[in-house]
DNA sequence: CAAGAAATAGACCGGTCGGTCTACATCAAG
DNA sequence: CTTGATGTAGACCGACCGGTCTATTTCTTG
């Protein structure tokens, strides 16, 4: 296991996050995680996309842990969708507003290529996957579940993106409101 | 009226909605709209944020033109919002699914200035605006019209964020049935 | 310890970036 | 025809881009 290795993605991700894939330098990284140049090749030896890849994937895995972490202790489906909304919404806060969706902030406007969106659509099926999961776990059907999940999905991709447009987190707050 | 000013900022927004602000460079934009270095700066004396605020302000227009095409005709607000997706689904298609919404694939991912979220921000309040006009039109009372706009404005953005992962305009088809 | 693998370190490269600058063409007004 | 404004044309610039390469240090294993 090495500690480089994942530093450099963290970091990768936290500025891909804010400033898109073509928005961010490899010396901007390589700064903010305090390692030199030849230690991001010999880790990612396709440099830049592979980065861009294993932050997208550290970025999707991180918003699995919040969901699990969010349904897992709800009375109720709008109990959990609640709890991952605030959640979601104090890490926009973190980033001090200026982030979307912390996945395809990255992969979005990177290369056109099929890895690309191929990784995305992985990663937001699988977060849909999951919210259904916990959907049918609280007596919804199986197709229910699935809308109530692309639902949920679809506006909060909007709210990530209208928030960072106003800079203000409420946005996601406000939103079991509106979908529950 | 000049005809190389509007040219450019179309076609600088073309390539903007698919590529990103930063994925974007001014020879690629010169070449597609057949113009020379110096008429752009003559035009857009700040360059590329100029062009950019340009573009997006034409995409804004024009969606706020497909939005009053979509609903002036329709029976009721449902069949506004199905007319509205379709008529998005078809724009997604043209640009053979490598788009985002127009607005915030070009502004998102640029410098990160108040000059750009604010654009952002006034764009989106007045496409909400508009939809909301609408439903308002069809007996919802203010509060509820309101709504409704965000409702759909939001999942509006999600299904582009979908769609484009997926290359997939169906996403946006689908919408109607989630959000009515 | 020896020896090779793994990882770090950073100088260096060609290409492209956004932007400036000067020269020239076009046109309207006197 | 002259003159000044408007617009076109593209050579040119320093900065920065992602990526390669060689040298060195650190770790692992016998």
């Amino acid at each position: 296991m090495n500690d480089t290795r994942t530093k450099l993605a963290v970091e990768a991700g936290f500025l891909f996050q804010q400033k898109g894939y073509h928005g961010v330098g490899i010396a901007e990284v390589l700064e903010r995680a305090g390692v030199p140049k030849g230690s991001l090749y010999h880790h990612y030896p396709n440099g830049k996309a592979d980065l861009a890849l294993a932050a997208a994937e550290i970025a999707a895995t991180e918003v699995l842990r919040i969901i699990d972490a969010s349904f897992d202790g709800a009375r109720d489906y709008a109990y959990g969708v609640t709890t991952f909304c605030y959640k979601l919404a104090k890490y926009f806060d973190i980033h001090e507003g200026r982030i979307g969706c912390p996945v395809s902030a990255t992969l979005h406007g990177g290369p056109d290529n099929a890895a690309f969106r191929d990784a995305l659509s992985n990663i937001f099926a699988r977060w849909m996957g999951r919210i259904a999961h916990y959907a049918e776990g609280f007596g919804q059907t199986p197709d229910a579940a699935a809308q109530s999940a692309k639902r949920l999905f679809l506006s909060l991709e909007g709210s990530w993106t209208l928030a960072r447009a106003r800079g203000d987190s409420n946005v996601i707050r406000q939103l079991p409101a509106l979908v529950c």
